[in-house]
DNA sequence: TAGACACCCGCAAACGTTTGCAAGAACTGG
DNA sequence: CCAGTTCTTGCAAACGTTTGCGGGTGTCTA
């Protein structure tokens, strides 16, 4: 289309003018009278060139403005730039966010970010076994990617070094939090204000996928009863199916049974929100009927003035970020990483009512 | 099958097992017994190759598990399989939702996609002096990105097709919504409800962007306050800077009028949720007390059942994801789409109290 | 049975860099 | 002024594909 400006008398001594295709680095190395190697070397900052070449080239290049060409440049050097982010979904708070934060990261080392989106167990299985990222990158992240051993194996087949960006696998570098740690916090807080019976709201995928990070948190959930001799009330352990209102729907739940919660862990910052607002929607106030208490550190349980367990994404995003680009360069420090989490008290954890 | 004479003189043809370096085009020629050309034309399915001899190297390469390098394949071919999408933002609904999508929609092609987040007046004019993604794409696709017409035209220096996701810019291919008329539909409920009194709460930016949407969604509330007659009251208008509380901010100035509105147009819905917490907060309830109404389809409008004008940017992606995968193939069907909005009606907006 | 024709397939020239190696130039100290 | 260094620079071989062109083989028709 707009690519078809061809010329077909090439008289090729001639300094010509960059009409058709853009530079090349045979242009340049002409234009400036030296050879293509000199070129390279001198737009490369590499040493062995004389510093008034050098200053000639790159003022060539400039005029001619040159672009190296990447594929070439890949070709050569056998490594792409370029690093695969992968990662279940990304129009989801926690994914974009970690994206976001991996791709600040690695763009500010000169690293292009390609994103695979790989949604459900079917395309998880297509994506390990075609390997679409292979050759085409010089690392791989998985955010919170859920795999199978098995899976996990295939992925060696990629060739480039790997990192867990929220999550682990065994044998991979990788930056999490302590999910564990973090639930277990988050009702040692709800039990420290005087709750007994206190609900946790999860989801659950309509695909039979197991979620690292749920089972911790469950099982961090589970541990700070069991710690304060409080008998675990199953019913009070409800699970909903993926959606916006979930929360609301659990909450729906728990306030229909006999001995109803008088706060509740949601798995997360949306769920608490959720459930807040099943709550309100009951004629509960937050806290004073109802304590809740989320995780994630979700601009949402700012707004509804939720206490949260910020598991600091950015933070997770920036170490996942430095570690992947230290295995590319093979520098030290590449080893796993654990970010803190910090409590943020907004004041929706209160005492019980009298009864 | 005439290919015996060839196979007596390959003395060093013993089938090498993929030791050091993946398995290249030559390792797969020459085990097949064939030459380099004959594997290229073989794998991609072009034509001019024998049934038996194409099966013969699809199975040999198989074995070796041979992966094709694309970027020796992107420099013969001068094309890269990449497009790259621009956004200020990731870690915002809007943009992760339309990241989604349009790599949905790019990859079931086959086309790879590099994320370039840039944020801000200075990195924008960085990322439009520098132009890192300079040959390194096939196509640009610009979401939502606030540039100046000169800035626009710098990017034709990017040499590919452009085409901008959720705006609009001169001479280029766009795909977005009516936000004018999108807002007038959603004023014109508010006042076709009996409202006579209705705000509008929008958030500017720290850095002084003007986004095109904004002033769209502007016009349109004033057009639908002039055509219904109602003369409006500048201090209807509040501007509050961007944060999750903004709308909780604007409606408490809101409601410190001495004429409150009855009445609030969200320039988003985030906006307009967070209207409806400050109201709740104020003891007011939605839509009893005050009617709320915003834009964009997010889910958490559906979490606090507020109606919203629906701006389908998933559908949105896809018709930008479609132009630019027609545009590189210079298929037919690259022009601009203006996507339908919807309304979604969530019971938010009711009659004003009687006075 | 020969000529026309379609079809396979290989040769070799791109595509645009990077980099090891070696030759020449410039510079050093004696 | 010379031998020994150190710097610059160019040559040419990779890197791994794609593709135009032409030679060879096989089939079909007259």
């Amino acid at each position: 289309m707009a690519h078809e400006e061809q010329d077909g008398n090439d008289a090729d001594a001639a300094p010509k003018p960059p009409t058709g295709a853009p530079a090349n680095m045979a242009d340049v190395a002409r234009i400036a009278g030296v050879s293509i190697a000199t070129v390279s070397r001198a737009l490369r900052d590499v040493p062995g060139v004389g510093e008034a070449t050098r200053d000639r080239v790159r003022q060539v290049a400039e005029e001619l403005s040159y672009v190296i060409s990447p594929e070439a440049s890949s070709l050569s050097r056998r490594e792409t730039g370029r690093v695969a982010v992968v990662m279940p979904r990304i129009d989801v708070w926690f994914y974009s966010t970690m994206l976001s934060g991996l791709e600040r990261g690695l763009r500010s080392e000169g690293i292009d970010v390609l994103v695979y989106q790989v949604d459900g167990p079917s395309e998880r299985g297509a994506f390990v076994r075609d390997l679409p990222a292979r050759r085409k990158v010089d690392a791989v992240i998985l955010a919170a990617l859920p795999l199978s051993p098995e899976q996990r194996d295939r992925l060696d087949l990629l060739g480039v070094p790997m990192v867990i960006a929220g999550g682990q696998a065994r044998g991979l570098p990788h930056v999490d939090v302590d999910d564990r740690a973090m639930a277990r916090a988050a009702v040692d807080r709800l039990i420290a204000a005087g709750h007994r019976d206190i609900a946790m709201v999860r989801t659950s995928d309509t695909d039979a996928t197991t979620w690292d990070a749920d089972l911790l948190r469950v099982a961090g959930y589970r541990e700070a009863l069991a710690v304060a001799g409080i008998e675990e009330r199953p019913e009070l352990l409800v699970t909903e199916t993926y959606g916006v209102d979930a929360g609301t729907r659990a909450v729906e739940r728990l306030l229909d049974l006999d001995r109803p919660p008088t706060a509740v862990f949601g798995y997360s910052d949306e769920i608490a929100a959720a459930v807040a607002v099943g709550a309100q929607r009951h004629g509960l106030k937050v806290p004073d009927d109802l304590s809740v208490i989320g995780v994630d550190g979700h601009p949402m349980a700012e707004l509804f003035g939720l206490d949260s367990m910020d598991q600091n994404v950015e933070r997770q995003a920036e170490e996942a970020a430095g570690i992947t680009v230290r295995l590319i360069r093979g520098e030290p420090g590449t080893r796993s990483v654990r970010v803190r989490h910090r409590f943020v008290d907004r004041g929706s954890v209160a005492a019980p009512r009298a009864t």
